[in-house]
RNA sequence: CGGGGCGUGGCGCAGUCUGGUUAGCGCGCGUGUUUUGGGUACACGAGGCCGCCGGUUCGAAUCCGGCCGCCCCGACCA
């Protein structure tokens, strides 16, 4: 992407609304714009975060065998009438009107139109199980939205449904979500915890929520440092094994993790002081069984192996796409800007051009910007140096190449790794196989 | 939904209390010169229905009434 001809609109001062630094360095860094409280247009860096993100989540959740589709944003009321819902929900639910005077609805989450597509075509155990996910807008009318895009009335949301046959498969299912969760967190560069979370009316422990830390996040969380050093991908946690799962689940839940409401001293002490962790956690996805909940209030039921009406095992599984866009940078900034994981990044690098018209710079501005392929972002404006070095740590792609008339002459750049600060002069070959 | 605050060029603000030439400042933007490795300097310039509607007044950004929007704290949530 040439920058003079891109539209990222990035701004020196921060506006007066934003406050925290993720909704402050978003604005300011041109991802996306306010459109109304809570509402956010994605301008193109953004939109790029928000695609990487989505695409690693679209991969982790295809890897364990779950299938995309995707549900309309407007609902039918009467869907929400079956379950209950269209009552009980309240007014964080936005409610449309149509021409006939039909009652629709915005969807704040897909419950009710899952299960009614699912007792459409499953009709027998032999049907089951299935998990489907789709990753589309919600919205829900926040009393009062806040945090830029962490706290949106319009979001971005992964959300699934699994349906097993019996309690057995729903814990299956559930055990394989939360593998795809810590291996989708840990490939976003994010060290995420699952945290036992209230499951309210259902009750029983099937139902975490993953808390990435942030120092500036929601809530105070305490866990085992040992929660870092796990290795989700690797092999040993297959997702098709029983005992891998077994095993994994029983990882995730022995070791200490909770919010500060749960918070318990007596266990807390017991793990060593030097792998006790403690700071500010910001929720990113939530999972949970709920049994026959919706099932049984909507009718659906296959039939089992005895001839006789069954009705499935459900669990509904969540992650904040957009929302993780502001809570990766709560996580990952500094002074001067956002600091992007490999992963997600707009771009890979920011080729940096000091000299716009001079010959050699030129050259190997051009040079780099074909060999990255459509990977980098180059600063080809007319503008003063220093400019393009705040905007780029502004910007914070993982990389900058910087390219000055000095260098330029011997054919060297210099490599700047965002994350560290660190600075190496390079040939041109060198740097471009160190981005790789 | 309770409490508080704010709406003035793209962004940040002053001016409002105490009504009165042409509404100001910094940044950004345009042109020129200058500078050339961390937002350079100078000059010139463009850009405003002072959130909207109504009222008071000879006269309203400023006073009064209503409405709308946005932000912050709290209760609530992916």
């Amino acid at each position: 992407m040439l920058l003079s001809h891109a539209f990222v609109p990035t701004l020196k001062e921060t506006p007066s609304e934003a406050q925290i630094a993720s909704h402050r360095l978003m604005l300011r860094a041109g991802l996306v714009r306010q459109t109304s409280a809570g509402i956010y247009a994605w301008l193109p860096m953004g939109l790029r975060v928000l695609r990487h993100i989505e695409q690693i989540v679209r991969e982790e959740q295809d890897a364990i065998g779950a299938q995309e589709l995707l549900m309309p944003t407007i609902q039918p009321a009467e869907l929400w009438r079956e379950s209950g819902r269209y009552d009980d929900y309240g007014k964080e639910m936005l409610r449309i009107t149509d021409r006939h005077d039909r009652e629709m609805l915005f969807g704040p989450t897909n419950e009710e139109m899952i299960t009614d597509l699912m007792r459409q075509g499953a009709k027998s155990y032999r049907d089951l199980p299935q998990v489907l996910y789709h990753i589309q807008w919600k919205f829900r009318d926040e009393v009062r939205p806040r945090f830029g895009v962490m706290r949106g009335r319009e979001f971005l949301m992964k959300d699934a449904y699994s349906f097993d046959i019996d309690y057995a498969g729903a814990v299956r299912s559930y055990r394989q979500m939360m593998l795809a969760y810590m291996r989708t967190f840990q490939r976003m560069g994010l060290k995420a915890i699952p945290m036992v979370a209230d499951t309210g009316p259902i009750g029983g422990d099937l139902s975490h929520e993953f808390i990435i830390l942030a120092p500036t996040g929601e809530s105070q969380v305490y866990y085992d440092a040992s929660f870092e050093e796990i290795d989700y991908q690797g092999g040993g946690c297959s997702h098709k094994s029983d005992e891998d799962l077994q095993r994994f689940y029983d990882l995730m839940t022995s070791q200490y993790a909770t919010t500060d409401e749960k918070h318990n001293l007596i266990n807390w002490e017991k793990i060593p002081a030097d792998r006790r962790r403690e700071g500010r956690g910001i929720e990113v996805g939530h999972i949970f069984y709920f049994g026959t909940k919706y099932s049984k209030a909507m009718g659906l039921a296959v039939a089992g192996h005895d001839g006789k009406q069954l009705i499935p095992e459900m669990g509904s599984y969540g992650i904040g796409i957009s929302r993780l866009v502001g809570a990766i940078i709560e996580a990952s900034h500094d002074a001067a800007g956002i600091i992007w994981p490999d992963a997600v990044a707009p771009y890979k690098a920011s080729i940096l051009n000091l000299r716009v018209g001079d010959a050699a710079c030129g050259k190997i501005c051009d040079t780099l910007y074909t060999a990255l392929r459509g990977q980098a972002v180059y600063d080809d404006r007319d503008a003063r140096a220093g400019e393009k070095f705040a905007d780029a740590d502004l910007m914070g792609l993982p990389w900058q190449i910087i390219v000055g008339p000095r260098g330029a002459a011997n054919g060297v750049v210099e490599l700047k790794r965002r994350v560290t600060g660190e600075r190496l002069e390079l040939s041109v070959d060198a740097a471009l196989i160190r981005i790789g």
